[in-house]
DNA sequence: CCGTCAACAGAAAACCTTTTCGGTCTGTTT
DNA sequence: AAACAGACCGAAAAGGTTTTCTGTTGACGG
């Protein structure tokens, strides 16, 4: 605890200066620091008192190099936002452990080069395993078999069937969020959605109508789709429901266009969730939390999705088989006050 | 290219691989990859043709324990959201260049002991710098001196003033805010801002104080203080508007906030900007594009301070003075349809 | 033909740690 | 007393790269 300078003019302490101070070889050191028996219980003392009076950390490169692991591993997005990847990043810290793995995060920003780039230097940083995190649930082209280490595509899945992809299951989403307002009691279901050109708005759509057909529901009027705005959201409610004004509920494509239903219901006079219940997905705590009321919506998972993406790398680098294939990852309901009156 | 396998078991080839294949010697393979003038030509090119071929990526570990860099830096947040972090990581990797240096981002979920176990997972690591990401602006308590790294606090300034902390200048924000509205020809101006233990609250009224002060202005109510939610706002600014039914214009603690104002306005059908202007903080894109009209607002300029950050980490690196004290990095009026009309 | 010089290639040390193996010492067994 | 076992410590190699220094080769001038 000595530090008295400013940062940076301390000099590293290596395990020699332990080693000496302590009036050993750096072999004894070493034994004594990783609890190796072939080292008396007196010596052991002194190296760890030497160790701790020089605050010693041991250079985790070089012992690397010796064990051909470098407990790190590297997180590629493009995710400008951070909405997915910091919930798998904690995830997989979680998985990891805090401190025992060490994760570098890398933003491609949608460009190929600069992934390219990314990953270069990931590998010659001697990663042991690369998560790769893509901002919608399209599948992505993969990064190719030829790299050196285990590789998990997440949210965004590889178009190549080799490689191992963890997504959220949307048609579940979209089945649950129908299934939870037929419980309520819902009988007119409407469908806002987001961008068509998403995996994620059509499969909810798809799971939105598997619901309806198992209650025996039909949707009223079309699934509306244009974009993720809280604007289409209100515009495309408001002409659903002049059109159909005995809706009872809207299943929206994501929170925001949820918010911008909720803004429509509301500009005609009606109350949610008593005439009208909406539901959201992704569970965006800034969106369902602020609204009025808040919004129930499908929480997509993404914890759990970034621990069995940090679980698969280490099973691989333990020698277990990586796996391939598209694994879908459960939603789970997370009910507000859109759908259900205060009671 | 050659790449046929599955992901983990092409063995990782190493600068002698490649020395073997051209037939020289590593010291020779290493100059003549590294642009070294002590190579003939014909060598080089054998060389270079025998990396490609081999697609030889060099370990930056076993370079890092050479030159006593790694070419890492490691950021470490508490920011759970990921809303300050993920900005000031781009401009940290846009100061850096991708993939010249790598960053470790660490979340510490405002747990000290888990704070302490990253920092030592990064100093074992041998990161170049240190880059300590706060969740709100108020001090937080240093990491202490005895790093062996340039050490940059970044929007929570540290509560030693011989630290280096770049914040966001709340004070001109808030003063930013008032000048733009008396612009816009307000002169009945409300305050409702957020949580009165954060210094951003308190800072960002004193900048609004500031501003009212210089336009010769009063503010019209109290200042009113209590969380960051959009239901505040809403409340809030209800009883503002009651109240003082003359008022033209509301600052907002945050965009939240603001929208929160919105809603009120419209409930007591009012329009913005025509009866009542609105502007918030943070120029946080999902809410203010999302809202209705779009929220003018403050942005904090965090990319910048992301920037300013690594630059500061790389300067010390090449041996400049890391300088201390808080500075402030001036934020920027970003101006939409809630204080303007659409003319 | 010898010496000089330049141009180039390779050997070896260095970075820091872990591990294997051999050596020293103490104490014990026959 | 001699041999032996066991406990403990240290020397050395390994891991991948860069750099310095030494050595080789060939050309050229004298």
């Amino acid at each position: 605890m000595a530090g008295t300078g400013r940062n940076g003019d301390t000099k590293v302490v290596t395990l020699s200066d332990v080693a000496r101070l302590a009036g050993v070889s750096v072999a004894t050191a070493s034994k004594a620091l990783n609890g190796r028996s072939q080292v008396a219980a007196r010596t052991r003392a002194r190296v760890e008192a030497a160790a701790e009076q020089l605050s010693f950390v041991p250079n985790r490169m070089a012992q690397g190099l010796l064990a051909g692991r470098t407990g790190t591993v590297g997180l590629l997005t493009s995710d400008l936002q951070g909405r997915f990847v910091i919930p798998i990043l904690m995830g997989a810290e979680d998985a990891f452990g805090a401190g025992r793995v060490s994760v570098f995060l890398c933003d491609a920003r949608e460009d190929t080069i600069r992934e390219q780039h990314h990953l270069q230097a990931l590998l010659s940083r001697r990663v042991d395993g690369l998560i790769v995190v893509g901002s919608r649930t399209d599948p992505r082209s993969t990064l190719g078999h030829d790299i050196p280490v285990p590789v998990v595509y997440v949210y965004a899945p590889s178009d190549d069937a080799g490689d191992l992809s963890l997504v959220p299951d949307n048609v579940a989403a979209g089945r649950i969020a129908v299934e939870h307002l037929v419980a309520c009691g819902r009988r007119k279901i409407a469908h806002v959605s987001g961008d068509p050109g998403y995996a994620a708005a059509l499969d909810r759509g798809v799971g939105v109508g598997e619901g309806l057909d198992a209650a025996g529901l039909k949707l009223v009027g079309d699934s509306m789709y244009a974009d993720w705005s809280e604007r289409w959201g209100r515009d495309a409610s408001a002409v659903l429901l002049d059109r159909h004004p005995d809706i009872d509920a809207i299943v929206c494509g994501s929170d925001q266009i949820a918010r911008g239903a909720l803004d429509a219901v509301r500009d005609r006079g009606r109350v949610v969730p008593d005439d009208v219940a909406v539901i959201g997905f992704d569970n965006w705590e800034p969106m369902v939390e602020g609204s009025r009321p808040e919004l129930t919506s499908i929480d997509p998972n993404l914890e759990l999705l970034g621990r069995a993406a940090a679980q698969r790398v280490f099973a691989a680098l333990d020698g277990d088989e990586l796996g391939d294939g598209v694994h879908l990852q459960a939603p789970r309901l997370v009910i507000r006050g859109s759908t259900v009156p205060r009671s």
